[in-house]
DNA sequence: TACGCAATAGGTATTTGTACGTAGTGTGTC
DNA sequence: GACACACTACGTACAAATACCTATTGCGTA
């Protein structure tokens, strides 16, 4: 008999990960788990037991996912990761990936994809649920159509961040240091980026791109 | 021995669903599952299938949790709903009492507190998991030092959703038909109800309102 | 019947945001 | 050294939002 799989479970809902791991530890073949609730416990958790495979949440509290799997193949790069999201959001995926996720699952997805995927990642494969897969897709056409406008500059992120918290380009001016004209100049080409046409958009888009949150 | 536990398990998020049904079903006592993914389909499900207890999500696409605990208990107020919700939202926890549900649990709390609650709600106690709890206490003191002035009417509402949608004023009023000065003054009395200074503080407001979804 | 209140709408003034210009300075890179 | 780019800043104009007024209509209800 091979040796089981060594499985690592990050996930800050206790219940789902209670449910999961109660899951796979019913299949044939059972894999040694163990789980940790956020990246930074998962960091410590891999300093003395290395894991196959990494079934990450994203959304987590003290360290995210995104954070985390930067961190976890700079360490471990031979880590498998599999990215476990609630939403199908673009900048979710394509940071996961970047940050060298191997396949990427909703939670509404099913138990099988789940094997599927860990299956997927053990032979060296990547696996997408077919949600995300549809979304890469319509991404990979828009990019194409229109060049990146969406990158905002370290300064830009952090004027947006203010506008979110109601601050005015007079108070964020003065929280600064710079001028009410620069910060109006931020603010126009931040609406440009981002091609929003008001406050409220702007939001929404700072919302919808982590930039922000509620 | 007595009849088996008819328990009915409402979320969109399939493996979650998939995991808790697993636990549930791996205790001594077997309840009778059945699973339905949002609130319309719980209801097409107790047309014909009278549950004793509803674990139910909030979060859902088709029929949240808040409208279909109203519907459920409306027509058979004899159900125990037992809401799982991701956040401690003051706003979520309070209309699902309202809508008439016996216990509150988060999504990280433990399997163990998921059978507390159904024991509770099965002899007639409520259950609330302690984030809840807390939560509630210091809305308790909140509410007393502030008399309530967050309720907006439905049209208020429907313009505080425009404004997220990015319209002006003027859009907005062509849109319903009325003069861009009735707007403004929507829009005037919305700031006040919520005690919001500017728009990019009203669209916070409606997102953890839940009038707009990002 | 009287009252509160939601929805409608206008007057007027001020502040804030949006749009399109230009341009200097520093930093990093090819 | 030339170039791109982020950050800074100003001029000007117009659009939109905010603030404080008043006021009418209709509906439900104490």
């Amino acid at each position: 008999m091979t040796e089981a799989l060594k499985l690592a479970l990050v996930d800050d809902h206790d219940l789902f990960r209670e449910g999961l791991s109660f899951l796979l530890n019913n299949q044939n073949s059972k894999p040694e788990i163990k789980e940790v609730s956020n990246g930074q416990e998962l960091l410590d958790l891999l300093a003395k037991w290395q894991a196959d495979i990494i079934l990450m949440d994203i959304e987590m509290p003290v360290m995210n996912g995104i954070e985390a799997s930067n961190e976890v193949m700079k360490k471990y790069p031979a880590s498998k990761i599999i990215a476990l999201s609630m939403h199908a959001n673009e900048n979710y995926y394509s940071e996961m990936i970047d940050a060298g996720a191997k396949a990427f699952l909703l939670k509404n997805s099913s138990f099988e994809e789940v094997q599927q995927a860990i299956e997927a990642v053990m032979e060296g494969r990547n696996y997408f649920s077919p949600e995300i897969l549809e979304s890469i897709i319509a991404n990979l056409n828009r990019k194409k159509n229109q060049p990146s406008k969406s990158d905002l500059t370290q300064r830009e992120v952090e004027i947006l961040y203010n506008i979110c918290k109601g601050l005015s380009n007079q108070e964020i001016a003065e929280m600064l240091f710079i001028s009410k004209r620069t910060v109006d100049k931020h603010r126009e080409n931040i609406l440009l980026k981002t091609q929003s046409k008001n406050t409220a958009s702007l939001v929404i888009y700072a919302i919808k791109n982590h930039i922000f949150e509620v």
